[in-house]
DNA sequence: CTAACATATGAACAGTTATTCATGTATAAA
DNA sequence: TTTATACATGAATAACTGTTCATATGTTAG
């Protein structure tokens, strides 16, 4: 027993985390998402996905903290919510790039 | 304006790795290996689970190259399979302490 | 040898999750 | 106003996932 234990919370949110990003569809919208905000149509053809789906995705994401949004009429962009996304993702790709 | 930086493929691989980070009991053990290597049951027991539980999310962890083993006769001893694994998992933390 | 131990594994079951479909709300155009 | 567009949402369904239980394999102790 060297370092601190997680704690049993954490724990269970960091996996909460980990499973919002462990979708396919997901990792497209975020994929798309890193590049600028984008519309949820836009999102939903990035991701090859309805735009039914994609506005369910996005509640998750946005639940998750992951997304930010801003509102232009009719549309609705979302955004990444700050760098820490952009690092995680980046840090997967990493590692299934080298495995 | 589809600068998609990311393929289908790679987008279900990256998927496919953060779900395997995605629940608790996981998460746990992870924490645990990171501290160094563990056998089956000390696992187990850190992540509060019984020993076949244990071992089924070993096998996981194992097909998705997050771990490696050790035998020394009757015993198990797992370990992170590289750097990268506690990249990952620290840059989570980071996220859900400062979301 | 037999018995206990450490781990692995398949099947079954319960809980979760992603998608589709239908519908609703809000905004903009005609 | 009426119509179309952009997005959101609840319900239903199908697919997936984690745990338990029973059992099997291999190793060590007695």
């Amino acid at each position: 027993m060297n370092a601190a234990p997680i704690t049993e919370q954490d724990a269970a949110e960091l996996a909460e985390l980990f499973r919002a990003l462990g979708d396919s569809s997901r990792i497209q919208i975020i994929a798309a998402l890193s590049t600028g905000e984008q519309n949820v149509g836009a999102l939903a053809e990035a991701a090859n996905i309805s735009e039914s789906a994609a506005s369910h995705h996005m509640r998750h994401l946005r639940q998750m903290r992951l997304v930010r949004t801003r509102k232009e009429g009719r549309f609705v962009y979302y955004c990444l919510d700050d760098d820490h996304i952009a690092d995680l993702f980046a840090c997967g790709l990493e590692h299934i790039r080298h495995g």
